[in-house]
RNA sequence: GGUGCGUUAGUUCAGCUGGUUAGAAUACGUGCCUGUCACGCACGGGGUCAGGGGUUCGAGUCCCCUACGCACCGCCA
């Protein structure tokens, strides 16, 4: 037996006692005849003691010891003399009377600590190192709890837990799909599922009512902080529901989460938006709804004034920072450089200072008197003190996309971003199809099997952008933790979507033939829906990306430097695959 | 595909307007130190300044290209 006891769990109720334990080195402090190693494991810290005057030869021994050697000790628990209140084990120490070297090490690249010498780039590369810190292993705990208490709560609402195949069928809407050659089809290639959507939709013809599994989704286009390539997702699927159904049950999922791992409590039910009303107010369909400031359009009030800049702009709009009035000119530059930027592409920012004096300084006194700017107050709900911040532009969509990155840093800035404070906000009602004009088609916004709303079946024909869908996602704090929607299930009404979307009948059946096929044999009315596990870790863990917990995540390019993949492969192995590789 | 920032000791960084031998902290090594726990003290080793090209009497520093990293835009049904 390599260890009797932990290095986390020794306190004086175990004085007295022999105990033998296993670990990494994470110090050696060395006062003249005196020896205090620390010993750690997965589940803390223990001091070990050698004494000169006592075993001069095992004192020896432990002076040599490197960090993150690997040793076996066996020794008596004993009090401390001088106690270590910052940890579990502090007020114990093993006197050493056996020491065995388990394994050597060579010095790590960084320090194992919590506070880390090591950067980003470094800790990936020894990433196994990395995961010894405390941070990297908490988060992978409490990954571990949710995953756990997910597969708890739907297993207590009859949820069956099913694994769908990884290697599939491409196809060409939505993200790019990786693909993988089939050896024995040549010229035929598999590809890694986006979600496993059509045969969650399948199980739920073939009678699984409740479906659910957390399971490797794969997308092959650019990363981010909070987009890996391969992720994990918590998908989901219901038969005999409506909307309403699996709100209310991943409300509850997500509730239940809380709860059991971070002890928080919601207040009543999530708050419902409309998707129309979302874009409106915070001009994005993941609001952070930790602090208000909402958008307030002020175009008819602009009118009238001679200012070319707002004159020529079809729409603006603004939001109020409360207290901000004394920004100094430096600080409101700052902003302005802000929205600027390329990135946010804004040309330019207005700002009204409601002085507190009740007077109002702004950007536009030149064209604006106090009594008009006393009206863009009132609408703004401003107080003195108060700082309105204003953008304009022709197309209204891509300014609210601007005002709402202006918000969020507003947000940051004044602190209202808190890591500790969760709000949800179901978004709902989705438009069904999203233009795109480069195409001059209609594209279906989540994807070609979601309903329309039945009020709005009637403008399929004459006004698609207006039909709104059955469709929901679940934002927390500006991050969009899920979203799904209810199916179709009715075979003219896919045929019609199909038709819509401007695939052929050939080009359907092509590429869903299979599910189309289902659907004739009795297909339950169904919907669902799945939760980024990523995300979701990274919102309870307070990260800023989700690599973080992640315990082997791919770097910006996609690559993971630790293995050092992708790579290339043997002549054989291509010629295997009868593929060939040609660089550009 | 694009934008911005970055690349200097094992690691994290500083290095100003171009000017002697490129610094700090930490890590590492050696010695001292009997209650440390971010131990302390002393000494020491450690650099292709990412790579290439250019400007200059002179480049870590300025310019260009390439590579890599991070953040973002596009993209992500």
């Amino acid at each position: 037996m390599y260890r009797t006891k932990s290095c986390g769990e020794l306190n004086l109720s175990n004085k007295g006692e022999v105990v033998t334990l296993a670990g990494w080195v994470q110090k050696n402090r060395k006062l003249g005849g005196m020896t205090f190693v620390d010993v750690r494991d997965r589940y803390g810290i223990t001091q070990i003691v050698f004494n000169e005057e006592v075993n001069k030869e095992l004192c020896e021994q432990a002076n040599k010891l490197g960090r993150e050697w690997v040793i076996q000790v066996t020794g008596v628990v004993e009090e401390r003399s001088s106690k270590n209140k910052n940890i579990p084990t502090g007020e114990i120490e093993i006197i050493v009377q056996e020491l065995k070297i388990l394994n050597e090490s060579e010095v790590p690249p960084f320090t194992i600590e919590d506070n880390s010498d090591g950067g980003d780039d470094i800790r990936m590369q020894y990433r196994y190192l990395d995961i010894r810190r405390n941070p990297v292993r908490n988060n992978l705990e409490l990954r571990h709890k949710i995953a756990f208490e997910v597969r708890r709560f739907l297993d207590s609402q009859n949820f069956l837990e099913v694994e769908t195949p990884v290697l599939i069928k491409s196809t060409p809407e939505g993200a790019r799909d990786f693909i993988v050659p089939s050896r024995m089809n040549p010229g035929e290639f598999y590809a890694l599922p986006q979600s496993p959507q059509q045969f969650k939709q399948l199980l739920m013809v073939a009678g699984i009512d409740r479906y659910f599994q957390i399971v490797k989704c794969f997308r092959d286009e650019d990363l981010r902080a909070d987009r890996q390539p391969e992720f994990t997702q918590i998908d989901c699927e219901m038969s005999f529901v409506e909307q309403e159904d699996v709100l209310n049950i991943f409300e509850d999922m997500i509730k239940h989460i809380f709860k059991f791992v971070k002890g928080i409590d919601f207040e009543g039910n999530f708050p419902r938006m409309s998707w129309h009303d979302c874009m409106k107010l915070y001009g994005s369909d993941k609001p952070d709804m930790r602090f208000g400031m909402t958008f307030v359009e002020l175009k008819d009030l602009t009118e009238g004034y001679n200012f070319p800049v707002f004159d020529a702009a079809n729409f603006v709009v603004g939001i109020c920072a409360e207290g901000c009035a004394s920004y100094s000119r430096k600080q409101i530059d700052a902003l302005t450089d802000f929205v600027k930027r390329p990135q946010i592409g804004a040309k330019g920012l207005v700002y009204v200072k409601y002085e507190n004096d009740g007077s109002f300084k702004s950007s536009v006194d030149k064209f604006y008197d106090q009594k008009a700017l006393a009206k863009w107050a009132e609408r703004f709900n401003a107080k003195p003190g108060d700082l309105m911040l204003i953008l304009c532009g022709d197309d209204a969509d891509k300014t609210r996309k601007q005002m709402n990155e202006l918000r969020l840093e507003m947000g940051e800035q004044l602190g209202l971003r808190d890591k500790n404070k969760f709000a949800p906000v179901w978004v709902v009602d989705f438009p069904l199809f999203e233009w795109v004009e480069e195409e001059k088609r209609f594209y279906a916004m989540h994807h070609p099997f979601t309903s329309p709303k039945q009020e709005d079946i009637q403008y399929l024909d004459s006004d698609p952008g207006r039909v709104r869908a059955n469709a929901y996602d679940l934002a927390m704090n500006g991050v969009e933790l899920g979203g799904g929607s209810i199916r179709i299930f009715d075979s003219q009404l896919q045929n019609k979507m199909f038709e819509l979307l401007g695939f052929t009948q050939e080009k359907a059946m092509d590429q869903f033939g299979c599910i189309i096929n289902a659907f004739k044999y009795g297909a339950p009315p169904h919907g669902g829906l799945a939760f980024g596990l990523d995300r979701l870790v990274s919102m309870l863990a307070g990260l800023d990306s989700i690599r973080d917990c992640i315990a082997f995540p791919k770097n910006n390019s996609g690559r993971d430097v630790m293995i050092d993949s992708p790579s290339a492969v043997d002549k054989e192995q291509l010629k295997e695959l009868c593929l060939e590789v040609k660089l550009g």
